[in-house]
DNA sequence: AACTAAACGCATCGATCTGTGCGTTCGTGC
DNA sequence: GCACGAACGCACAGATCGATGCGTTTAGTT
């Protein structure tokens, strides 16, 4: 876990290496066809590295996928500061749509579901909720009486997984930015 | 697909029989533990069939479990008629929650998800959401101005599919219910 | 520059999965 | 009741996965 760039006991050129290029094979091979299985021995081929160090590093499939996606969805995306509430809400919504209609980003969330459970899935929407929270409790410093994180995360983040995740048309930028206005009439 | 009450070629005693074992010891085996594989073997060993069977007739555990999912969320949860629309969608988002709540269907729909990409995500929503269309169009015919089916899919299905799959607490029936107040203002 | 230990590569082994061919059982139609 | 064919069980084989022990490389330290 947090993977990104935590310090570990020997984060020298070596070991970052291995690990991007690790990460980088996972991408590419949920990239490319949803069929494969996408095994350690897969992972490690294509990522010129020997299974052994993947078995050794990462355990299991799916202690890789929950790492690589908190990688991939941790500072991705900046919180914008528009200076309303409802200005970084619409731009954060469009980016993270626009994020969604990625189908490396669907593939890599799907596995990291399915493989991970629930820790798996929190390692993609954690930092999102993190996000949202810091726009709001910007909001409450700034004076005003912005809506509960909670409210924030159902009716935001909650359409926009859903429709990517369920649905075979995950939504555009501008239908994300419409779901503001449900949040603040 | 559609492997509830299809007709087959041959529905008769054995097949069926076979069929329903093998759902069964899906079921069994994901309420139990998470980390186990999940593999084709240990669920015919589980149903007491051959794994041949097993594989000859769904070929990979992703068709397995979308087969799985299909009969299990079909005809589950029965669309309320209270009378008015908002009665309806209020108590069914109670009986959606009610049943996200089961760690076992959680376990479904992750697996689910995981193995069978889009399509197996398909399997849990696509009836849910026909579901919603049919008390949406109930009230059409009845005369009122309901709110889009899309409207209703994102502020309804989306926070509690958001909940119960990304988050450690799926949302209680009384806090679904509370959806549909900002859906019908 | 030398030392230390972490991280990696290699060879290998057991376990498990995936798939095939053939005989048998059982449901269906005549 | 009888024949036909579909579905299943069984035995077997190829392939892949998961894991271990040991030697080698390399980053960090003094």
């Amino acid at each position: 876990m947090s993977a990104s760039t935590a310090v570990q006991s020997r984060p020298g050129g070596r070991s970052a290496r291995v690990r991007a290029a690790v990460h980088r094979a996972v991408g590419e091979l949920l990239a490319e066809d949803t069929s494969e299985a996408l095994t350690i021995p897969i992972v490690a081929a294509r990522a010129g590295v020997h299974a052994t160090t993947v078995y050794r590093r990462w355990g299991s499939i799916g202690d890789l996928l929950a790492a690589v996606a908190s990688s991939r969805f941790s500072g991705d995306i900046v919180v914008p500061d528009t200076g309303s509430l409802r200005g970084d809400l619409e731009q954060w919504a469009g980016d993270v749509a626009t994020d969604l209609q990625d189908p490396d980003v669907l593939a890599l969330i799907r596995a990291s579901i399915g493989a991970g459970g629930a820790e798996g899935a929190c390692a993609c929407s954690t930092d999102r909720r993190n996000q949202l929270a810091a726009m709001i409790e910007r909001e409450q410093a700034r004076g005003g009486t912005p809506p509960d994180v909670e409210r924030a995360t159902d009716l935001l983040l909650g359409p926009l997984y859903y429709r990517a995740i369920f649905t075979s048309a995950p939504g555009e930028p501008a239908w994300a930015r419409g779901l503001v206005a449900d949040l603040l009439p």
